[in-house]
This record gives C-alpha cells, sequence and structure tokens, in this order.
DNA sequence: TCTTGGATGATAGTAACACTATCTTTGCAA
DNA sequence: TTGCAAAGATAGTGTTACTATCATCCAAGA
C-alpha cells in the first residue's frame, strides 16, 4: 500500500501555499532541520535561503516571517498527531484503553511517517517539544486564534477531551485535562533530557514513566 | 512593621548587580514594565534605555542580553515565591491543607508586595505566565542549569515535591506532579484568558476555579 | 509557434537590533 | 586632592528582518 497523506492547512499560516512547489517543499524541510540544529531563536530566513540554496526574498514569498512558519509547523504536527490518534484508537470500544493509547501517542518519540515525503515527523516532533508553546505565547495571541491559526490544537485537545468524557461524562474539567496531559506529555520531556531534577524519571530517562505518569494523573482524576 | 525584603541572586544572572545602583533598580522596574506591555520578542535594550532615559550602553553593563535579564527576573519570581509558600504555609500542621494553600499561591493574582521597592510582582507574575518557560526553552538551557541559573526553579519545584510526600510517602511522581502544578497553574490561566477553548474556565474566567481544578488533580493522584 | 503570466533568481537597499569600543564627566572616598 | 568607579555620550559594526525591482525561465494557452 502507498498512500500519501495530505494535510489541509489554513491558508491564512502562508502567503503561498508550500505544498505546491518544490521550493516550497525544501523550505519546509529545511526549516525543520535548521529549527531542530540550532533552535528557533537563532534560526533566521537568511540562513534557510542559504541551506536551501535560494534568496531570502524566495523565502518571504511562502512565508511572512519566521514566527508564521512556527504556527505553519506546529499546526501542521497537531493536524497530523489528530490524524494518528484518530486512526490509532479506530475500532477500539473501550475508552479507557483509548485514552491510553491517546497518552501514548503524545508521549513517545514519533516514528517517522512515509506517508509524508517531506516532512520528518520525529525531529518535528522534537521540535514541537522545545518551541511548540512559543506558537501561541505572544502578544499575538488572539489576532491570530481569530484567524484559526490554532484550530489544529483546539481539534486535538477537543477530541481528546471528549474522550476523557466517554469514560466517564461526570468528570468536570475534561479539556483542561486534556490540554494539561498535551503540555505535560511535552514537557516532561524537556525536564527529563534538560532540568532532570525538575521530574522523577532522571535515572533511565525512559519515556515509558512518562506514559506512566500520565496515566496515573489522568485515571486517578477521572476515577 | 517595616520590613524589606532582599532576595540573594546568583551573580552570573548579571553583568553588575541591578539592586546595588538607582540604575540597576530602574533597569528591573522598567524592564518589567516594557516586557509586560508589548511582549518579551518586541523587547529590546534600546527600547529600555530609552524608557529609563539611559542609553544602550549603560543596560548592557549590567545585563550581558535580554535573555539574560528575563532569566534574572524569573529567577527573582521564584525565589519570591518559595519565600511566599514558606512564609504563607508556616504554622500549617495538615500536609493537605499546606498544599492547598499552595496552589492558591500558584494559582491566583498576586497582590503587590510593598516589601520590595521596585518589583510590582503582580505585573512581574502576568510576564511568568506568558514569557515564564521561555526561560529555559532554548538550546542553552544545559549550559545556563550548569550555572545554576534556574536554581529558584528547581527549589521552589522540589519544596512542593516534598509537601506532596508528606500527604503521602508512597507516592511514585512528587517532582513530576510538583511541575505539572506550577506549570499548569500558568497555562491553564493563560488559556483561560486568551484560548478559553483548552480549557473548562471559559464562562466566567475565574482563577477560583483554576485552583479547584488543579486541587482535584493533585489530590485524586495522590489520593 | 508565439506569447504570456507565474514562479524563481539576483541584487540592492533600509531600518532596527545586538552588540562593542572609547572617551568624557561626575561624584564620593581615601 | 587625587583617584577610581559608575554613568553618560557617541560612534561604529555586523546581523536581522524585511521590501523593492528587474531579469529569467518555463509551461500552458491562443
Amino acid at each position: 500500500m502507498n498512500i500519501q497523506l495530505k494535510i489541509n492547512m489554513n491558508d491564512k499560516l502562508f502567503i503561498r501555499d508550500p505544498e505546491q512547489s518544490e521550493l516550497g517543499k525544501k523550505i519546509i524541510l529545511h526549516s525543520i532541520q535548521l529549527i531542530h540544529k540550532n533552535g528557533f531563536e537563532a534560526f533566521t530566513f537568511k540562513k534557510l535561503a542559504l541551506d536551501i540554496g535560494t534568496t531570502e526574498a524566495g523565502i518571504y514569498r511562502y512565508f511572512e516571517n519566521k514566527h508564521r512558519l512556527l504556527i505553519y509547523l506546529t499546526a501542521w504536527y497537531w493536524s497530523w498527531l489528530e490524524y494518528q490518534v484518530t486512526f490509532q484508537t479506530n475500532n477500539i470500544k473501550d475508552p479507557a484503553v483509548k485514552l491510553k493509547q491517546v497518552i501514548k501517542l503524545l508521549a513517545t518519540t514519533v516514528e517517522d511517517d512515509n506517508s509524508t515525503l517531506y516532512v520528518n515527523e520525529s525531529i518535528l516532533h522534537q521540535i514541537i517539544i522545545t518551541e511548540g508553546t512559543k506558537a501561541y505565547l505572544t502578544k499575538r495571541v488572539s489576532e491570530d486564534n481569530k484567524d484559526h491559526l490554532f484550530k489544529p490544537y483546539k481539534d486535538l485537545c477537543a477530541l481528546i477531551g471528549n474522550m476523557i468524557l466517554e469514560c466517564n461524562p461526570d468528570y468536570t474539567y475534561p479539556k483542561s485535562l486534556a490540554s494539561t496531559i498535551i503540555e505535560m506529555a511535552h514537557f516532561q520531556n524537556f525536564f527529563m533530557n534538560n532540568l532532570p531534577s525538575l521530574t522523577d524519571f532522571g535515572q533511565d530517562k525512559n519515556e515509558a514513566e512518562i506514559v506512566k505518569f500520565l496515566e496515573d494523573l489522568v485515571f486517578s482524576s477521572i476515577k
């Protein structure tokens, strides 16, 4: 089976759709590599252009600025992850089993998905851990939200929130618990690898421990 | 009673101690105002100098760059908060009551503390919500951690972790739960005010709801 | 076959940002 | 009174974050 996955992106995220051209795809591919390598702060369109072999102006024809590109990458990731969640929980009847599967998907290193050609999901996952929150932790968040730039994130959160309600329809905080496990899946991972004393996983640095912590957190809460 | 609170800062955080001079104190005072007003990305030493009525070079004599200044402000805040936590939970015997008090301190708007003259804790709290994680979500995190720049944050986390253990010595994830409630006290607040559909507090935007959510989360987990 | 328009390349330019350097002035302290 | 450190004043450099313009190239349509 050779299926290709096409994620529809909100067209306010870009000036010209990067999926519609070779240069556009290169921008996505190389920006993921560069941001991963040097971090978002050190990432510039000049360096990206040099890396690709095009010019700065060329990049600006696709994205307004690097912050928009970051929002694009995060939006792409959340959309892809929502698809993964839907796919991987399909046909699971027991809502608790379903929720465990989701936690695993959130907190475990993703394998590179070959049905998307110019995105390395594994590296993108690393970027989301370190840079993901910077997409919305800005003064522009409300404006950007009005343009629906964070819809994929909110959709995933709503999906998980509903799964929580499936487990316990009386639980009072499904959405907050959903956003908590999404963010903590990433933060605990970052802490484990960089500031281990903030976690209980410092010894073996094992993602499975994060999964166990989150499962304990969630299932204790919804009981 | 007129007591003044002096927080001892790691001297790797600055080039010249801002608490030792008028100009230094102005830098702290005005940087808090400017970052709060325009956000950390738009904040520059040029603008800060103009705001204070000094020159760019003057600021650079105190702080290496704006990122170091941000780490300074966050470190100050966490130290101050640890003091508040210690003070406000003093003489409370029941560990559960203690922990509830801590959650309230974390998730509730702080009043400006008049025992610190040139820091407005209330505004600083807002900054920490939006910009706090940017202090450590960088490529430099390990180096900065080696210089103990995040010690106040880690100390607070350890303190709360120990309170959790006081409630239940058998709980497996005290440190991760501590870092979770610290971060979530802020994230849920940010979401409530900016991306409300990620929370269950969209209607009345009441911080007391966040407190209830966190209490439920914590006490369900440690049972 | 010609042409036309859209994508790209090449080049240039500007304002702001992130510093560094140097020299002068000020104020207080030995 | 001299001396020294903090602060002010000014200048300069390389980089970042764009914007503008003009040339080229290529594929689709007339």
